[in-house]
RNA sequence: GGGCCGUUAGCUCAGCUGGUUAGAGCGCAUGCUUGAUAAGCAUGAGGUCCCUGGUUCGAUCCCAGGAUGGCCCA
């Protein structure tokens, strides 16, 4: 060996394991290739270990041993040794993953007792032993162990390997190891004949590939965690043995033992199934499902016994898309699947694999991956730490609507917190919300379908709130379109504050003072009725308790045509404009000017701008009253300077209003034109001789 | 140990291909209003954009490393 002379009789290749029960399905000695092993004579027999970890290995031997010769692993290969329990050799094999920072760098390998040792092992030829039964006790394979429980033996298995002079050393370790996640027990691994779906046949792993390439991912990196998902996923295990689901119609030749699943018998159990039930298959003879003449295609025998095993539960919802879509007025592919992000290798990849097989496209168009939710701190819910809160629960407690508005209101797609803080917060934003739907409500009791004013024959004022909303109600249904949610969430609330703070202040005035059906009230209400029931239609699917209940509060000629707010159509703005948002945003800056003077509180002041020209032509348009009215003042003067920059704010200036307050409207106006309303002024009392006479 | 993802005001979140004083809503403080009134308007305080280094004239944004939290594996 290594071309020296063995100074002992014995000699050995230096293994550790934690679990000595896999001793009896030992078939190979894993090496590293490129680590350097040594021979060391230690007295009284040669010991092949890695060198890095002699010292480890050897411990106290070690300062006596001496190292007779040195190699990589991969010189080492296809050497054999003798297995210490049995009469049989184990064979030297290499492995990239055997480490060199514990252990003696030479790996036991059963390729019957673990995932790692059995691909190495099919790699090399090795034999898969498994003497251990679906109980954990050894079969008759394992010898001297026959019918002991594993993990007892192990007790046993040490002392023989120290009576026989093959134990170098024992001792106690801490790690970690494998538990059931249900039952906390310890599993072990047993290498046994499962179903399998292969990836690699017919295509399958491209096919299924290709089909995410018509599929919207929310978010986007979810398309490379899905294809990663794919291209990774080991031939996929199909079956369970369990003594109760969906059997795999399978079945075992008697003649020759090879199991079959033909397409015959397949369909012939479907369609018993299908009319009596799964369970028939372990009621039934297996000449139930047999065609005439079936036989063998191996050993031509006709006898045969039926699969016991089933078919696991993940492989049944991965084929849901085919039990629920295609039939009973349901399309084939869904517009969307939404799951947690556990489900890029759960159901998203099963669902999509099985659908690449029989149909060769993705039974969805759009993943959508949403995160977990948390309590307030960010920790997973628990019921034993009383975090834990059900969703029904919090239903109950705040409405579906608020629970609703809060899932928009936070980025589903990332992990979220949820708690009593964040609902009230959220609460809030929904009463703001509520509040500003009952100021449309109550603005348009009055209004018929004969009064609305059109679009094209709206105040400049009005017509640019119409705009912004409706470019806003765009914004809206474009989130739902791709899944936004959130973003929808943000321009709603946008919008709903900035109605408020500028155009439903705008047009107290024409609502609350001009007469009942004069043109520039009708149109303000028209305003408001268009944007309600655009709002109302933007809002339905998270505030749907809300808006079904405040589109029931609108008059019913108003509602001519959509009895519920369901039938409404999302508005969409045709083509976003730019001047609109600018014209909104300026008219808030000025608004906002004017109230930041702390001496003249709202019609008591006259507000001065200083514009430029272009400026002043962007104003003027909106006309002296309804510029008044937004800015919330009395009267209004303007000073064209040409000389200011066209990119500069307009400056403003508040004085004291002219005139003294009108007891009707509160602006500051020259008061007692009509001598029998001495307290109001010119235009009020106009109204006021109007309701007289009428 | 590996792959992927997150980390921006007290809270929930914006921030497009790197470019003036980083924004919104809610909360908080202050003022106003009392004809949306168990409402409404305005103003203000509050941020080492997780940390370190790099690229760049310039980095919340790009690159590398790290911290921390999460998901899936081993």
């Amino acid at each position: 060996m290594l071309g020296v002379e063995l100074p002992h009789e014995k000699a050995a290749v230096v293994v550790w394991t934690t679990t000595p029960w896999t001793l009896p399905g030992n078939s190979g000695v894993a090496l590293h290739p490129d680590a350097a092993y040594a021979l060391y004579d230690v007295g009284d027999e040669t010991l092949l270990v890695a060198e890095a970890l002699a010292q480890a290995t050897l411990g106290e031997q070690f300062a006596a041993a001496k190292k007779m010769a040195s190699t990589a692993g991969r010189n080492l290969r296809g050497l054999r040794a003798r297995n210490p329990l049995f009469e049989r050799d184990s064979e030297i094999v290499l492995a990239q993953y055997v480490d060199l920072e514990t252990g003696t760098g030479a790996v036991h390998t059963a390729p019957g007792h673990g995932a790692e040792d059995f691909e190495t092992g099919t790699a090399n030829g090795l034999q898969v032993r498994n003497p251990v039964d679906a109980t954990g006790h050894f079969i008759a394979e394992a010898g001297p162990y026959a019918g002991m429980q594993i993990f007892d033996a192990n007790a046993t298995i040490v002392a023989d390997l120290r009576a026989n002079g093959t134990l170098l050393r024992a001792e106690e370790i801490v790690h970690s190891y494998p538990h059931c996640w249900r039952c906390h027990n310890p599993v072990i691994f047993r290498a046994t004949s499962q179903w399998f779906i292969a990836m690699d046949r017919n295509d399958l792993r491209a096919r299924a590939l290709a089909a995410m390439d018509g599929v919207t991912y929310t978010p986007q990196w979810g398309r490379e965690r899905q294809r990663q998902m794919i291209e990774r996923h080991p031939e996929w295990c199909i079956s369970r043995q369990r003594t109760w689901g969906t059997p795999i119609p399978a079945v075992t030749c008697l003649g020759c033992k090879e199991s079959l699943l033909d397409p015959a018998v397949a369909r012939n159990a479907a369609r018993r199934f299908a009319q009596v039930g799964a369970d028939a298959w372990w009621r039934d003879t297996i000449d139930t499902y047999l065609p005439a003449g079936f036989a063998c295609p191996s050993c031509g025998g006709t006898a045969f016994a039926a699969e016991r095993d089933i078919v696991d539960i993940w492989f049944e919802s991965g084929v849901t898309h085919l039990a629920v879509l295609g039939h009973d007025g349901l399309p084939w592919p869904c517009d969307a699947v939404v799951e947690g992000g556990d489900q890029y290798r759960g159901w998203f990849r099963s669902s999509l694999v099985t659908a690449a097989a029989i149909r060769g496209e993705a039974p969805y168009r759009h993943v959508v991956k949403n995160g977990w939710v948390n309590d307030e701190e960010g920790r997973p819910m628990s019921k034993s730490r009383g975090t834990g809160i059900d969703a029904r629960d919090a239903m109950d407690q705040y409405g579906a609507d608020v629970l609703r508005l809060w899932a928009a209101s936070v980025e589903f797609v990332d992990d979220v917190r949820f708690g009593p803080n964040v609902v009230a917060q959220v609460g809030r934003v929904y009463r703001n919300i509520r509040n500003r739907i009952r100021f449309m409500l109550g603005n348009i009791g009055d209004l018929s379908p004969e009064s609305i004013v059109e679009r094209a024959a709206l105040p400049p004022l009005d017509a640019l709130a119409d705009d912004y909303a409706a470019q806003k109600f765009s914004a809206i249904a474009d989130a739902y379109d791709v899944a936004d949610v959130h973003g929808a969430y943000l321009a709603i609330v946008e919008l709903e504050s900035g109605l408020s703070a500028l155009y439903f202040d705008a047009v107290k005035d024409p609502l609350y003072s001009r007469a009942a059906g004069d043109p520039r009230r009708r149109a303000a209400q028209s305003v408001l009725f268009r944007v309600l029931r655009g709002f109302l239609a933007a809002v339905a699917p998270v505030l749907s308790f809300t808006a079904e209940e405040a589109w029931q509060a609108v008059p019913e000629s108003l509602r001519a045509g959509a009895e519920s707010v369901f039938d409404l159509r999302f508005v969409r703005a045709i083509g976003g404009d730019a001047a609109v948002e600018r014209e909104w945003a300026t008219l808030r800056a000025l608004r906002a000017a004017v109230a930041a003077n702390t001496e003249y509180r709202d019609f008591e002041g006259k507000a001065i701008l200083d514009v430029s020209p272009e400026q002043h032509r962007n104003l003027e348009r909106f006309g002296d009253e309804d510029l008044r009215e937004a800015l919330v003042v009395s009267q209004i003067e303007t000073r064209v300077s040409s000389a200011r920059a066209k990119d500069v704010s307009p400056s403003v200036t508040v004085v004291a209003a002219e005139g003294d307050k009108c007891a009707r409207c509160w602006k500051y106006r020259r008061l007692g034109g009509d001598a029998s309303h001495p307290s109001i002024c010119d235009a009020c009392a106009a109204v006021v001789r109007d309701l007289r006479e009428a």
